[in-house]
DNA sequence: ACAACCCTCGCACACTGTACGAGTGGATTT
DNA sequence: AAATCCACTCGTACAGTGTGCGAGGGTTGT
């Protein structure tokens, strides 16, 4: 009756680390350096062993599938992120900073956008940030079921800012692109919707980086707005 | 000194439809239906082949990668999508329409949450939908590139929300669960966050799904409510 | 000395996307 | 009517993937 169980790599006793040669952790440094490298379709059990010195399926001593290896690094990225405590500098402001380092942090490691978000986070960074999210709103105000819907509409606007941000960077960099080229297929593309060929042009002599991070900081301060009225009602 | 160049099937012309046997029709409606029924990763051109009575490589006549071929999919999802138009309802309830209308779309389609956001948006479809989104926040009074800015908050609170939905929707459905007993692996994890705790137990008893619509529509409030801000000042 | 372990790894299997080139049948041209 | 062309199909092959299995080696405990 009890199918296949539920399980995380996070929910189960570590091996003990007795070992000399490879561990979890070097693993794992290895993992996001190739990633970082590469990206997520160049990570491979056989690179990834080779860069270890070791065979591919060595790798299976200290993790199961390769998707544990990925709930690895995924913590691992949950750990680079950093947040004031909202005591220090209250709840609008830890929250702005906590938001713009989830979106460095991405940004930083592009192939983190097509992890998170798409597994459960129940490394201890994952945790700690969860944590620090709810102090946050904890603090501002928000009490019971709240305080996660909040936390929840903030982190989602995160990761939808991001992700689309982290492709298009991705997409442009695979491809060598000529800005004026592309703008000009795109405007081809779009000659049925007039009000849309207005909205690519406005765009056009702006730098691009410049302008994602403007629209962050607009949407952000948008939500953090909304959720303070919740607060005042 | 021009690499390689940006490319995309809405970019070039289609192959003239002269052909008796299969179309891109045919090809991206028998492809949603394999992954409807076994999830992106269930999706090779082989199985996709045999669906439709014809050699794996057969495909390659329609499509040039497996890429294109999603692009052609992603598309299609666009279509599902409805919204009225902001002329009729106002545009707080254009935008609540579309917000919702994409959850729901994503939801119907899980594996659609693994491209929403990943690849560029020229088909017809997604034009459409933007085109509407555009004139949703014109309506609203938004001028200029701010009328950018807030459809991106918009949507990405949209994708923010409902990947993980998916996400765990999927989780879940993989492995038949015990509720009682996953929550209490959950509690065992999070032992070092006393304040979390609370938080797992408090969904204890509810209904997930009917949480998570609540959680989606107090976080669309909210984000509404913050850029409805924004025209005020 | 023997046994029990932690750990490594070569091989094999089933599967992937897709390049290539040969083949087929119907329409078009000569 | 014959020849040519071209849209289209597909078998084969290649390089790659994750990973199960079982045979070994090295260290430790008795």
């Amino acid at each position: 009756m009890t199918g296949k169980q539920f399980s995380s790599v996070w929910l189960r006793e570590p091996r003990k680390a007795t070992s000399p040669g490879l561990s979890r952790e070097e693993i794992v440094n290895a993992a996001v350096a190739l990633l970082d490298e590469e990206g997520l379709a160049g990570l491979s059990m056989r690179k990834l062993g080779a860069r270890l010195q070791a065979g591919a399926t060595s790798l299976y001593w200290y993790v199961s599938h390769k998707d544990e290896l990925l709930e690895l690094i995924y913590d691992r990225v949950w750990g680079e992120m950093s947040m004031p405590e909202p005591e220090d500098v209250g709840w609008r402001e830890a929250a702005s900073a906590l938001a713009r380092s989830m979106r460095i942090v991405m940004l930083r490691h592009p192939w983190s956008a097509d992890l998170l978000g798409r597994m459960p986070a129940l490394g201890p960074n994952a945790l700690q940030v969860a944590d620090r999210l709810r102090r946050i709103f904890i603090s501002a105000g928000f009490e019971g079921i709240d305080v996660e819907y909040a936390g929840s509409a903030l982190t989602a606007y995160i990761y939808g800012m991001t992700i689309p941000e982290v492709a298009w960077n991705t997409v442009m960099g695979e491809h060598q692109y000529n800005a004026d080229e592309m703008r000009a297929q795109v405007a081809r593309a779009v000659k049925d919707f007039p009000g849309m060929l207005e909205r690519v042009n406005l765009q056009a002599y702006d730098d691009p980086q410049a302008i994602r991070e403007t629209a962050f900081d607009f949407g952000l301060t948008s939500v953090l707005d909304g959720l303070e009225r919740r607060l005042t009602t």
